[in-house]
DNA sequence: GTGAAAGCGCTAACAG
DNA sequence: CTGTTAGCGCTTTCAC
């Protein structure tokens, strides 16, 4: 049989479909009686609402879209999962969008889904700010891992994060870091260099960028013979996938780290922890971001163009193996 | 301004709504020019079909949900992502949900989806077979690493796989061992054992189960002490996340893997890669499980309750320095 | 407190 | 080849 509407639920129960309407919408404009009636016959009949109709007159949807940058990027998952249950508990379905590292597919996608959403997350977005706006324009939007003035975002404080980086390896004795630059078009990557040079100036240190790599395990070959070349004694890596590509490759040109090179990286994904020697990195409470992103898409009136949140989250610096006197 | 429908093309191009609908979904139902006109004006006014309207009509959503039993096990990353591309090929949009474990919480979010969706990708559900077999009759059903008679399905061939794990540990010396079961409800962890076991007697080798564990990295802890209690030269555990636990703990009690004791994990996660020492590990084309899933539910007719397809896909056994000589 | 009726944006007959 | 006309399932005035 067909999926029971509210027609059958409504003449089973001797009322008029707007009272079943009301009983499920507005429980307090129903008389007890006939809402425990009517809520009776729904769930004898197996009565569903169709999201679709629903959305389609009241343009509410109950669901939001998070586009991803790059969905194999492990960094990801915690954001991800940190959205998901956040979603869920405001009975929100999460709608995952892997853009590629594509600014073009990350476009037509948000243009595709735009009527079909009430709102976007948007990690780690590639697309330029004016994109960003214009899209702003259409749905409430919530940035991750990226800021844009005039709109609502949820990113974790590298200023004082790369402060930490610095710090941690002035300390141990180093003079000379290069930085491994991420994607090009990547605001995160930016960010970060800023942030290191700046760290690096007031510290007294010579920091150099190189690059851009892809964020991945294999292109740390290239990016470790390329930092060798530079000939710094610490290397920070763009994010984490990037760094053990490094000391992967640092350890086969029979390099120790920490004894002949530091390495750090950034996210403090799940394999950080375990390779050898473990990761130094720069972390932070990444399900909280994602957790974050979706309250302000929910609750914020995220539509309006002007003096939108920013919300910055604390990093930490997570020590491991593979930092050490220079 | 409100969004532009279909009347405001029709009227700027100086034709019917419907003309406009078939210009979009039917072109070769339209004239060449109106055609042209019709998309011409579209364009200028930014019109983008409502897909709410569309599906509420049309009984087709264009979206497929993907229903994952635990978000946070890296082993779903691929399947998320080969799905989720094959997905999009087809122009459709890829629901994520997140079961947490959780058959209830399962349960409520496809029924709550059902009428919004074309079809479900169930990957390691946790439902009881008879409700998979309700979801199946009202939508499309895809099982992944889950097999029940009369569902579609698309599993790696973990019988062939642990055949080939049996075969690397007797020829490696081992005489006994161990498996560490998952989670109770769990198929997979049944039908890891089973094949496990029929493989063992086939080879003349002893295998006792201990467990059920909750595969994450934290229960590596218990499910070590357990297997060493028991003796055996050789722990096989549930899945990668549990076996890299198990090493850690290990290594903390002074032993030495694999001179002391060999691990085999499954599913190939990028962290069996990294860690040390390298995790050998039952893998597959997860990727590719994802991809078929979908393939599967958009061509084949999963609806019909019989003789569904069921696809399985073949295992590798990654030898990696975990597994030694007895 | 409840019913009747008018759409939300779109598609699918059915005519012409 | 194109226009007219019903709805899809639901919410929301507006009466009663």
């Amino acid at each position: 049989m067909a999926r029971p509407t509210i027609y059958d639920v409504a003449s089973a129960a001797g009322v008029a479909t707007s009272t079943v309407s009301r009983a499920f919408t507005n429980p307090g404009r129903v008389s007890a009686a006939t809402r425990e009636r009517v809520l009776a016959s729904a769930a004898e009949l197996g009565y569903r609402p169709n999201p679709h109709a629903r959305a389609l007159l009241s343009g509410r949807h109950h669901t939001v879209a998070m586009v991803v940058s790059d969905i194999t990027n492990p960094h990801y998952f915690e954001l991800i999962r940190g959205a998901e249950m956040r979603a869920r508990m405001s009975e929100y379905t999460l709608l995952l969008v892997n853009a590629e590292e594509s600014p073009r597919m990350e476009w037509e996608q948000i243009q595709r889904l735009a009527p079909a959403v009430d709102g976007f997350l948007l990690a780690a977005s590639r697309l330029p700010d004016e994109n960003l706006r214009q899209i702003a324009d259409q749905r409430p939007v919530v940035l991750m891992s990226r800021e844009v003035p005039g709109l609502a975002s949820v990113v974790l404080d590298h200023v004082e994060g790369c402060r930490q980086i610095v710090a941690h390896l002035t300390s141990l004795g180093h003079r000379e870091l290069v930085y491994l630059a991420g994607p090009r078009n990547s605001w995160m990557a930016a960010t970060r260099w800023a942030a290191l040079k700046e760290a690096a100036e007031q510290a007294g240190t010579t920091a150099r960028r190189i690059g851009p790599f892809t964020p991945k395990v294999s292109q740390g070959g290239a990016a470790a013979d390329g930092a060798l070349n530079d000939g710094a004694s610490a290397i920070v890596a763009h994010n984490d996938l990037l760094a053990i590509g490094v000391i992967q490759r640092l350890t086969q040109r029979g390099l120790r780290v920490p004894a002949d090179v530091s390495v750090v990286g950034f996210d403090n994904i799940f394999a950080a922890d375990v390779c050898t020697p473990g990761l130094t990195t720069l972390g932070g409470a990444h399900a909280d971001l994602g957790r974050v992103a979706v309250e302000l898409l929910l609750t914020a009136d995220t539509r309006a163009n002007d003096d939108q949140p920013s919300v910055v989250l604390p990093t930490e610096l997570v020590l491991r193996g593979s930092t050490g006197a220079a």
